[in-house]
DNA sequence: GTTAGGG
DNA sequence: CCCTAAC
């Protein structure tokens, strides 16, 4: 039997005083804190059953290249990586398909059909194609009769940061059948309303920005935030054009803009009479500013933070981003497919309560897209940021590096060739949830020990593997990897292998239909949060280290932010589904760590004058920052920080100033001059709007004041 | 502590 | 991203 094989080993595993691999453990004691029994679980006599001296080989294009990870010095490269021994037995399971295999293979290889790749589609510059619409991928499940009684799940799910949705509109009821015209994949907007007796967070909207791709029609300068929609405390939502939004009980809600269309001020009053209703006109979406002024701006945009357990009001409610940008997620409809090779695949996408197969076309290289030289930078887009934090779950041989865009006509024969197998590593995993109950005069010694113990008896419980890519859940045990398109080793970035408790399984398809609305806000929140945690851990170890600490609580939170994965696996949340844990495999830690001891690291190196680690922004955070700039101006870092980037902790005021700089100057620069991670020209637009509106804002303000 | 700007 | 001047 398959999964007592695995059990075996992974028992075997834990048990093992010096495998040589990672298990850590997030530990959300105080708040969270971090285990890593890299040094416990070192050595050369672990073995797997079956192993038979076989080690798959570390992708170069990762090694070594991380700035956050050095791999010890003193770690033999013989050392046999027990992780990897873990990947061939996730991989054995992938293999076999109902889950029954009968061996346990060191380097699984499988043995694929053909693994012609087309080309991904780009996001390069201009507007996005309908190909790369994130809703069409999803709207089709919201088609059906389903519907409705998603919608009710889905409006149940949105307590997001505190707030309570009463009212939620689904991204898809913008996203239309031939909704082709949809452009963007980021621009949503959920909205929160405020009442004028002040923040009244009982509605989200999400908006959809298929009309406002485009730049708002304007002649002469316009406000960027055009419409503003200004009314006393009401948060507002335009260019909604949805009749199930319409319907709501808008709450003295109304879009607004001036009648003549010029720009408002920000905090203008806008008498209820010059308001409009909610109109369709192209606009970006469209956030007030209470005019109450006890209203902080944060409380208009959806937070890209996650609420702190002692903080949940500070967070800024900005745009609802439906999901980080997954490029592969764009490429379901083939409307305009970019080929080198010519083979299609299926890809498909994970519903919540069905399994449909999607045709569509992958491909292994972006149009006009370079990658970062970095390797530790150079992650899929859809995955970096994530997993610049390590949050993500992911198997793959290596991150494509700039190699891998421009790879010889020999290395693509030769690839073609390596294609007929997929090699899966997996290099670490996790254990998101366990409590510990230690005395305060508890050793280190004690509490590995606890750890381990609760560790052994987790994986005791048996095991549920389940394969996610792109975060979610495949359910199909039927489809082959060719059809899920992650055969190719360039694929294998979006694969991720869950070990989870039995029992897990089965709750995680609760209520999980619909389009969770807080799965943007969490997705993206609980990225932030990660990354904030890494600030978080030294600190709070060295807490529960001098005993102020009697329990710690390794939690799962951390499953939340696998991309896509949200609406499942937020389910695994303690504070949901107190029993559940689960082993969640990050792979992409193929230096052997997981990329969470890479932060703390990091965080020292701060404190040790070194340079940071360079992170870029994602397009994501590119558009939150341009829609913050586009409400608060520039000059006001922050509280940009405050409101949007507030639980980014990497992100300084300073940062976003720097960033918005070097937006300020891509988007003035030829498209192909522009490096790094292709910011969707939509939004360079908007920078240049912003920018432009700002510093006239500025001449004008230092105009008058010269004049008085 | 923030902001702006050069590097 | 870093650094620093200016506020």
């Amino acid at each position: 039997m398959g999964m007592d094989s695995v059990l075996t080993i992974l028992r075997q595993f834990v048990k093992h005083p010096k495998a040589s691999s990672t298990l850590e453990f997030s530990i959300y004691g105080i708040s969270s804190c971090l285990i890593q029994m890299e040094e416990t679980f070192r050595s050369k006599k672990f073995h797997f059953p079956g192993y038979d001296g076989a080690l798959p080989k570390a992708v170069r294009t990762s090694r070594g290249q991380s700035s956050c990870y050095k791999k010890s010095k003193n770690e033999s490269p013989t050392y046999l990586n027990s992780i990897e021994l873990l990947a061939t037995v996730a991989g054995q399971f992938l293999h076999d398909k109902s889950l029954r295999a009968e061996n346990v293979g060191i380097e699984e290889v499988f043995t694929t059909q053909t693994m012609n790749f087309n080309k991904k589609a780009s996001i390069s510059h201009g507007s996005l194609s309908s190909t790369e619409c994130p809703f069409t991928a999803q709207k089709s499940k919201y088609q059906s009769l389903q519907e409705q009684k998603k919608q009710e799940n889905m409006k149940r799910k949105c307590a997001i940061e505190g707030i309570s949705c009463k009212d939620v509109v689904s991204r898809n009821d913008f996203c239309q059948e031939d909704s082709k015209d949809v452009q963007f994949p980021v621009p949503i907007g959920a909205m929160l309303t405020c009442n004028r007796e002040g923040i009244s967070t009982d509605k989200l909207f999400f908006i959809s920005k298929e009309d406002g791709l485009t730049p708002t029609p304007t002649s002469g300068m316009q406000d960027p935030r055009t419409p503003l929609c200004h009314n006393s405390g009401v948060l507002e939502a335009s260019n909604i054009g949805c009749d199930s939004l319409k319907n709501k009980d808008m709450g003295g809600c109304r879009s607004m803009t001036s009648q003549d269309g010029t720009p408002l001020p920000l905090n203008s009053r806008v008498s209820e009479e010059t308001l409009t209703s909610v109109h369709k006109q192209p606009c970006t979406p469209c956030i007030v500013k209470p005019v109450d002024r006890h209203l902080e701006l944060s409380q208009n945009l959806v937070s890209l933070g996650t609420k702190d357990d002692d903080d949940n009001s500070s967070d800024l409610f900005f745009f609802q981003s439906t999901e980080p940008p997954e490029p592969s997620m764009h490429l379901i409809d083939n409307a305009h497919p970019i080929q080198l090779q010519q083979t299609e695949v299926y890809c498909q996408e994970v519903p919540a309560t069905e399994t449909r197969i999607k045709r569509t076309e992958v491909g292994d290289q972006l149009k006009g897209k370079k990658r970062k030289r970095h390797v530790d930078q150079s992650m899929p887009d859809e995955l970096q940021c994530l997993d610049s934090v390590g949050k993500y779950a992911q198997v793959g041989p290596a991150p494509v590096t700039s190699k891998g865009l421009h790879r010889s006509m020999k290395q693509k024969t030769k690839e073609k060739n390596d294609n007929l197998h997929v090699k899966v590593n997996i290099t670490s995993f996790r254990v998101p949830e366990l409590s510990l109950n230690l005395p305060e005069t508890a050793t280190v010694a004690s509490l590995k020990k606890a750890v381990m113990e609760a560790a052994v008896n987790l994986l005791g419980g048996g095991l549920h593997v389940c394969v996610l890519q792109h975060g979610k859940r495949i359910y199909d045990d039927n489809s082959t990897l060719v059809q899920m398109g992650i055969a190719h080793k360039d694929r294998l970035d979006s694969l991720a292998f869950m070990l989870e408790p039995s029992g897990v399984l089965s709750t995680n398809n609760v209520g999980d239909s619909g389009f969770d609305c807080s799965k943007g806000i969490e997705q993206y929140s609980a990225w932030m949060e990660s990354a904030s945690n890494m600030t978080d851990v030294d600190a709070e170890m060295d807490a529960s280290n001098n005993g102020t600490s009697k329990e710690l609580q390794i939690k799962n939170g951390d499953l939340i932010n696998n991309v896509d994965g949200c609406e499942k696996l937020r389910l695994c949340e303690p504070s949901e589904i107190p029993q559940a844990a689960a082993l969640i495999v990050h792979p992409q830690a193929e230096h052997g760590l997981p990329v969470e001891i890479v932060t703390r690291e990091q965080h020292s190196g701060s404190f040790s004058g070194k340079r940071r680690t360079r992170r870029p922004f994602t397009v994501l955070e590119v558009e939150a920052l341009v829609q913050a700039v586009e409400m608060l101006g520039t000059g006001r870092w922050r509280e940009v920080k405050e409101q949007v980037f507030s639980h980014a902790r990497h992100r300084t005021y300073v940062d976003l100033k720097d960033k918005w700089k070097t937006l300020v100057h891509t988007a003035r620069i030829a498209p192909h001059q522009r490096r790094g991670e292709p910011v969707p020209q939509e939004l360079l637009d908007r920078v240049l709007q912003a920018h432009t509106y700002w510093m006239m804002q500025l001449a004008k303000q230092q105009e008058d004041t010269s004049i008085c």
